[in-house]
DNA sequence: GGGGAATTGTAATGTTATATCATTTCAGTC
DNA sequence: GACTGAAATGATATAACATTACAATTCCCC
């Protein structure tokens, strides 16, 4: 039985290193594609990759109006758009939200573990459930393009810590 | 391995009777509960119920607004809230929409087929994907709540069909 | 430095969902 | 049949999320 322990971000993990660690694979892969990470889109990526949970087109907004006068909602959603086609961002649709992609170099859908009482999201990539799913697709003659897995309960740290916001 | 080739209904199924047998067992599982299936929350789960692809809150609100003067957001909302928690119905994440259930009696988390060409949804219980998510869960240290999962692609009828809407 | 495509700016609007308070309806009781 | 408390609905406003449309700018390549 495997343990993933190490799905959810530590309470006191470095996350300077997350975020330095990000916007470098991000670099290094638009990079190589030849996509144009520009500094709207890397700015974005960053306020996204803020924390390890969902974040929202006006929550990225506000941010952004702070610092450049004018920006407004075509804005935002331009450059999610933009990294979720890079596969460096994740919507969540259980929350319209959005949230950095672990492990951006390969196309993938995740499954994700949503804390209900913190926020904080755990991105899994289980082959039992990609398999399960396939499985279930196929024997209903279904073709499989695109898959939403959302996982909403406690995670480890709220579990045993109480309901704390 | 298992043939549910009974996912989806067929092109020509009698839909009259799905949509009778849903409100009979409407009917009786409120009744068995004591909780009120009123004339307005019994016509907006005849509206979802209207066919087997998902239906929006103001789609309903459109057709309520035609039979009833003064139907607003909440209006709908609330009986659709009623209709979640009795279990009648389902949210689709992905799509803001809400879709029929099609086993009421028990209380579950099912996964969905969506077909992107025609939207038509299928429903599973999928005790395989169930376990997965489970076990990748607990591997994680994580209690599930709530499991969203829903799948897009192509229905049987739009793979051999082509494209059309 | 000119042409064309990609990106961003800007304004307006569309879509989905909730908060709040007033009113009506209903079941149970007297 | 009138009273009462709870549930349900009516009504208004607003919050939250997302897109359309067109103009202006920037960037890359030649």
């Amino acid at each position: 039985m495997p343990t993933d322990g190490d799905a959810f971000p530590g309470r006191g993990h470095d996350h300077g290193h997350c975020v330095r660690d990000a916007m470098a694979r991000a670099e290094s892969l638009c990079s190589l594609r030849g996509a144009r990470l520009t500094a709207l889109r890397r700015r974005v990526l960053e306020i996204v990759w803020s924390g390890h949970k969902p974040v929202g087109a006006y929550d990225i907004l506000d941010v952004l109006k702070r610092e450049r006068a004018g920006a407004q909602p075509p804005t935002v959603y331009r450059a999610l758009d933009f990294l979720l086609a890079q596969g460096l961002i994740h919507r969540l649709e259980s929350r319209n939200a959005y949230a950095g992609c672990i492990a951006p170099d390969t196309r993938h859908d995740s499954q994700f573990l949503i804390c209900r009482s913190c926020a904080t999201v755990a991105e899994l990539d289980d082959p039992g459930i990609d398999a399960a799913v396939r499985g279930a697709a196929a024997g209903a003659g279904f073709s499989v393009e695109h898959r939403a897995v959302e996982i909403e309960g406690l995670c480890p740290d709220c579990r045993t810590g109480g309901d704390h916001a």
